[in-house]
DNA sequence: GCGACAGAAACCGTATACAATGATGGCATC
DNA sequence: GATGCCATCATTGTATACGGTTTCTGTCGC
């Protein structure tokens, strides 16, 4: 249940409140956000998890009412699902939505890629094998949290380079709620991006062949899909001693 | 400082809570939110409008802590632009943006044709082209405002028949910053929404046609981001009293 | 006459207090 | 012993108060 926290531990994560300088409000409110939203991305935070206003306010040291702007941002992500009179929980995808949000990728990002192709430069060519190499790093020594963060972000960061900010949001958002669905219905040992396909997928881009970079991008989202689990759970009869067993 | 004394004579008199349901406090703020919207989408708010939230608070009769809520909402839309400690105004699209913006359209809306041609029931149907009567009408009357909002939803309502809601809201936004967008780079009387466009776009769906529909879609969008051009508009200060008075 | 500075007002950012509501657990009754 | 009701509690929804920053304006100096 409530995981209890160690309230003598309840230290402010890092120099607050009445600390001098204001200007950083901003900033410690985008901080707090990206907190949050890693740990969601990153299974720390699983979902159907609830995330109570006071407690998030304890943790970080500002007030609820931040809280609740951060909380309801990430509602309109739909990284956390906001209840009236019941508060914010993390988004437990169904499978309907899953299908959705593949196919909308399979749309958005097939379709960015020969403008990427065309576009990309040998530098950025570079920071994306960087970050491929990173996600495979991740991948061989089993921080399957870390490789799922780090695969988001380079099939965010492709998208930016198509040069189309607007698609480019739509991709990261779309990359963000892929990692609830791999938590919900993917399986262990099956993470989504296989090792080398970020790779072959460069080696087409780095060519200028878009049309092959979308063929193969098609197959790398189709991979991803066929691996999850996506049938309906049973919502009557939930095994309520497995899944809290480790509470 | 604390003159509870007021807390405790505040109870009943504006009757908000006695009014029967209370319930309605969400109602009102989505209420709220339509009503703002709307103001943007038809232009009673044009871009670059400030939108000050005291001025807001009073109006609707709310505090403005719902009105930061709604702003926020709709920062998030980019329908407005939240600019810290200078408040919020309405979007002015740059014409990146705006180029940004129907490229998405074109990758979208287009894509989705095929999937709404092989889904759409003979009702869907009918209501899709009484919207577009509707659109004419408006166009016939001068009324460009309404033009714009039903245009929008005609467009959004579309999108939602292809079964996929992920692409169907983002559909629905980027119709949204395309009325901000007519809004600063239309010109009059040349409302992107030729008359019947919309009703050729329906006969093709309804033979089951997608891609005729889909190529169709493509040229209607192209023939819209044709009409913009980029002289700007001055702006000038609302009467949020005025634009809001039939509330 | 023009520019710069200072004072004042306006406005946003944040925290806190209060009200309302859904949840939980105990108690009485059948 | 089980079920329905009631009281208490926990948690969110909303408003308001306070502090800081920006902006406007009026005056002074050049």
């Amino acid at each position: 249940m409530n995981q209890r926290q160690d309230a003598s531990q309840r230290r402010p994560a890092g120099g607050v409140s009445r600390t001098g300088k204001i200007g950083d409000g901003a900033e410690r409110h985008e901080a707090i956000y990206h907190s949050i939203s890693d740990a969601i991305i990153e299974h720390r935070l699983k979902p159907g998890a609830r995330l109570r206003e006071d407690a998030l306010a304890e943790v970080f040291g500002i007030s609820r009412t931040g809280i609740r702007k951060i909380l309801q941002r990430l509602a309109l992500e739909q990284l956390v699902t906001l209840t009236p009179r019941r508060g914010a929980s993390v988004t437990r995808p169904t499978a309907d939505e899953a299908q959705d949000v593949f196919d909308a990728r399979q749309m958005i990002e097939c379709g960015l890629m020969p403008e990427v192709a065309r576009r990309i430069t040998a530098d950025e060519a570079q920071e994306l094998r960087d970050m491929a190499l990173r996600v495979r790093q991740a991948l061989r020594s089993g921080e399957q949290s870390a490789a799922i963060k780090l695969s988001a972000a380079f099939h965010g960061r492709l998208a930016q380079i198509s040069g189309n900010a607007t698609l480019a949001e739509f991709v990261e958002r779309l990359c963000s709620r892929s990692s609830l669905i791999l938590a919900v219905y993917g399986n262990v040992g099956h993470l989504g991006c296989e090792s080398h396909d970020h790779d072959d997928l460069m080696s087409f881009l780095e060519s200028g062949n878009g049309e092959r970079a979308q063929a193969f991008m098609g197959r790398h989202l189709k991979a991803i899909e066929a691996s999850l689990s996506l049938h309906e759970e049973g919502v009557e009869a939930p095994d309520l001693f497995e899944i809290f067993s480790g509470y």
